[in-house]
DNA sequence: GATAAAAACGATCATACGTTCGTTTCCTGA
DNA sequence: TCAGGAAACGAACGTATGATCGTTTTTATC
């Protein structure tokens, strides 16, 4: 055999982003094969290599392409909210929402960091770092205007980021607790926390 | 060549340990080859099996002594302290000074589960749920006599809990922040946080 | 409708992996 | 002191892995 009816290159890389998302999320990208995805995507493993370049080129489209969506959906949240606690606030949700909606490119992004090249992992560890910018500016003028008490604005950042991501290890759209729920509760958590 | 001089049992099961939390710790379970643990340990890789079961054992047995260790350490610590917002105090002065100590252990602890077979899942889970329990029980006395106010415990007990192991991923004892500075803050976002 | 590129196949390569095993040397307890 | 177990070696086994390549068929372009 050889090329099958109505293939086309798009929709075949978009099918093997889905099903390595949902691999990797899974058994991890060192136990995922590419013999098991190319079977999940219903391709024989070397025509894999007409869309990726490398297992681990595979692994960084994905990360990558999630910290820059991340980043720009951030920003596009924040823009024209005035006030450090509005924009608390609108970050907190905003996060929770993007981590319940992506719950395995954010588990990704973060566990399978070391699976990364050095050099790929770098470029990810500076996207993160500059979503993680975003929050600390918000309390830094929070403190500025005495709204916020932070006595570290870095580990503060860290400690609420911790916080708010740690849905993702456990959230279930099917579960007990829904969303708007969700949100007050961490907000309430959020808010309390740094009130001055 | 075989057996070399002043070889003992014990003493080099308690050397691959040693090293393979190292290597897990930095490359991942799946990552990590018995070739390389061997090396490390300055074995032939053969002779790793005169004390592990398998590979899959060694990751259990790391897991679950780091857990089991853990659970009798916070008994210890909340032992004889009364109310429920002592021994709030106390339990997350505890989770970070042993978070900060045994980082490694911890993150593997979680980061690793999906590498576990199902049967040493269940195990593990249940002594991580016993431990989340631990907490759930502090906040809900709080709640019962008004001195907190908890929308929902369990959901709390998460969020906490994730905010406070985040230190893991980050710490370096040579930073910036020092550990008394550490915990003085996350103790305040955590009292502030569920405060009535 | 011809032609080139795209997208699949299927076979294959070299390597790395976890594990086993027979053998040899060292340590320990009767 | 010596017998037996403990702890190492080193070679090997079978398998699985990421990746390559020549070939074939479909799609798209002019």
């Amino acid at each position: 055999m050889s090329r099958t009816r109505g293939s086309s290159g798009p929709k075949t890389l978009a099918a093997i982003n889905e099903a390595g998302l949902d691999l990797i999320y899974t058994v991890g990208y060192e136990a995922m094969s590419l013999r098991e995805l190319a079977a999940k995507v219903g391709l024989q493993p070397g025509s894999l290599y007409n869309h990726i370049e490398t297992k681990q080129d595979l692994l960084f489209d994905l990360i990558h392409n999630h910290m820059v969506m991340l980043l720009a959906r951030v920003d596009a949240e924040l823009e024209g909210i005035d006030g450090p606690a509005e924009r608390l606030r609108a970050f907190v949700a905003f996060h929770l929402d993007y981590h319940i909606e992506r719950k395995r490119e954010v588990f990704i992004g973060s566990a399978e960091l070391r699976s990364l090249t050095p050099k790929h992992r770098k470029e990810i560890v500076a996207l993160r770092r500059a979503y993680e910018d975003r929050l600390c500016d918000i309390l830094k003028k929070g403190a500025a205007k005495k709204l916020f008490r932070i006595d570290d604005v870095r580990v503060t950042a860290y400690a609420l980021l911790a916080m708010l991501t740690g849905i993702c290890t456990w959230y279930d759209p099917k579960g007990r607790v829904n969303r708007r729920k969700l949100i007050d509760l961490h907000t309430r958590l959020v808010m309390e926390g740094v009130a001055a």
